[in-house]
DNA sequence: AATTATAATTACGTTCACGTAATTATAATT
DNA sequence: AATTATAATTACGTGAACGTAATTATAATT
């Protein structure tokens, strides 16, 4: 038996007001990721149900908009998770999406530390700034 | 004498079309930024002259777009570079915002630091399929 | 000075990522 | 079965960040 057993594996479940209160967004945003595609609950009758890969995916999904990344290029991101992959040219296309999104964010880390090197620079001055006025610093 | 004089000091200037071209960005983009004070050419009578300094600051502005973060986040960043530091309070003010700042970009940095594993951990798989499939990796 | 080219100024349009109801449908409770 | 509560479905609105002309003004050239 696989370890995940999408069926036999129970799991916390939640509605969409629970779901979307759990990661701190609203109800309307949810919805607009599932008409976007990116999210995929299950469905009791009319209600949806979202288990814990749902919520795991939000997690992505939001981290992805931390980082900048539009709703479709996460959803790209996500593609390369799910992929079902019988095909040879389905994991090289999963292989070279994967590595362009690592130049991206090799790209942001670059940016992050340059950012960081400058604001350390900018602190540094205001507290130089403050020992010349000699006032105490923490 | 100031290491930077900027009446003095001349160095490359462009009009907008060249200025935006050589950030690959459009004019529009550069007035538009203009008009949002996040530049402020000198004027040559009606037409924007573009120096060094503007380039650095469009540069900051571009990766701050890289990174996800709105003008108006922007804005504030590069006010941490030109405050005119005359009141204790001022610097005060500045010193905590690059500290929170500097909070917003160690967060980016984790998420990218998670997702970069993350990838390393799909291309990993890639790789291990066609192995098992004995295709051979470069 | 008149013409041409360049730059600037309105101003309406667009896409993305939702917000905000209002309405409708389904589920749960009495 | 009727009522109440919960969830889902239209549907119009919004702010950010520009795109895309069209028009106007200024600068450069002849």
């Amino acid at each position: 038996m696989k370890i995940q057993d999408k069926q036999n594996n129970q799991d916390t479940l939640y509605g969409t007001i629970q779901f979307a209160k759990n990661a701190g967004i609203t109800e309307r945003t949810v919805r607009f990721y599932e008409s976007k595609g990116l999210l995929q609950p299950q469905l009791a009758g009319t209600t949806r149900i979202y288990n814990r890969q749902d919520h795991a995916r939000l997690q992505i999904i939001l981290r992805g908009k931390r980082l900048g990344f539009s709703l479709d290029e996460i959803k790209e991101y996500l593609n390369l998770y799910d992929a079902d992959t019988e095909h040879i040219d389905q994991v090289l296309y999963i292989k070279r999406k994967a590595n362009e999104r690592t130049s991206e964010l090799r790209t942001k880390l670059q940016d992050i530390k340059d950012s960081l090197q400058e604001l350390e620079q900018i602190e540094f001055e205001c507290i130089e700034w403050m020992q010349n006025k000699g006032i105490k610093v923490d």
